[in-house]
DNA sequence: CCCTTTTATAGTCGGGCTGACCATAAAAGG
DNA sequence: CCTTTTATGGTCAGCCCGACTATAAAAGGG
């Protein structure tokens, strides 16, 4: 390590503080998170969540979104939502030093596939449960995001986000579906979904034809609503001790 | 700034981690949150939440226990339990360098009264309304502080660390109409409370007679649950664009 | 000592939401 | 034309909720 930070009366060691992202997308109806190839040690050939440090004069959101867009190369980054997820600052959690890391969710709809780019070897969207054995403690940070995500969808539209602009109640109830691996029954779906005041707002005339097998879903857009009153809650979760 | 960090190929900077804590408590039905004087530069002389950086070997969450204890004086700091709120990391916080602040909200039932100690000149509870113009970006933290802990009173037994161990429904509704800032209807939050498995359990053979002013009411334990299902909802939050 | 006040606790009742269904509509495919 | 598939509409009983009334058991005051 260099030299001690000098601060009031104390001395105090310097830390590396780097942003995680757990970028979420829905593809053929399941779950999947963006990863990268690490290149170098430690953990070389290993994937992990794309991230990466903290420039002298960025927040931790903006170091997640310029991350975002070097290691991705998606286009629309500026219109994303970034959510903090926590902050991981165990000793150890990085073999070579003190690294402090700040978690942030992201969703998407169904992505343009990346490419890698900046540190990166290569990028690729992994199925939610092959992305196992990742590197340093990514493991525990994507499943603490999916656990937040799945809390989201009961209070907050932001299943939304998994969709493209314009989206069916059936997509929009997959989305549901694939976060917290429960099927829900399509009738009562809809009923809840459009009882919620700015949750959904059809667009103004259209349904959506050629793709479909049945009959033609009508298109929503997201609405105005910022939190889900009342909530959509989970089915039936008995009450965890744990 | 002294020397930058060798990593990886990139030269980073250093910044300097702490942690800041929003200690909350209950007196005299009124939220109250543990605040310290500052005894120097920047900001000496005003008050701020508790915290303090991270020792070399530490993580945030046993940064926080330990400033907890230094700077309170409270005695059972070991079972305690800190909960991550959000991590800070706008430049120019603090004014002289960069500083990232992991903050954590902590529950105490009616405190002893805070002793200062370690850097704080002074400790004191002070009602939550009248903490205002805190030192650095405190007051936001604070705020955020409040608004976690009044969603966890729904889906979680929190309200019960605001509580002494053995603690009668009207104590526990008044942790919910001060946090919440509502008034609830008796008879239906003890209806509510009681519904859900696992909240409370009541005390073998007891009721609290001296103190009371009316009918004695019986006394209860924290039950084993760790998420309240159903959830206790708040009253009519309309649903905000915003 | 009685009566009022205060707090705890029990119960009631109608409306609304929920889950489990059943029914119908509208497309594609053979 | 008929089957399959998906979307959408409707029903119905049960539960939860908010609002409210009633009773019980203490303290306090005249």
């Amino acid at each position: 390590m260099s030299g001690a930070l000098r601060y009031d009366k104390y001395a105090h060691e310097p830390f590396a503080v780097t942003v995680d992202l757990a970028v979420l997308t829905l593809r053929a109806g399941a779950l999947h998170v963006l990863l990268v190839e690490r290149g170098q040690e430690p953990y070389a050939g290993r994937w992990a969540l794309p991230g990466g440090f903290l420039l002298p004069d960025e927040s931790a959101e903006s170091a997640a979104r310029r991350e975002l867009a070097e290691e991705t190369g998606l286009a629309d980054v500026s219109g994303l939502r970034l959510d903090q997820l926590r902050t991981y600052s165990e000793p150890g959690r990085d073999p070579r030093m003190r690294v402090v890391s700040v978690a942030f969710t992201a969703l998407l709809p169904d992505a343009p596939e990346a490419h890698g780019g900046g540190d990166a070897a290569r990028a690729r969207w992994v199925p939610y449960d092959d992305a196992r054995e990742l590197a340093f403690d990514h493991d525990r940070i994507l499943a603490d995001a999916r656990t937040r995500i799945g809390d989201r969808l009961e209070n907050t539209p932001a299943a939304t986000a998994f969709c493209p602009p314009e989206f069916t109640l059936g997509e929009l109830q997959q989305v549901y579906e694939a976060v917290w691996g429960t099927p829900l029954d399509r009738p009562n779906f809809r009923r809840k979904v459009l009882a919620v005041p700015g949750f959904v707002a059809p667009v103004p005339g259209g349904a959506r034809l050629t793709g479909g097998r049945g009959k033609p879903a009508a298109l929503y857009r997201a609405g105005p609503a910022a939190t889900l009153h009342p909530p959509l809650l989970r089915p039936q979760r008995e009450g965890r001790t744990t």
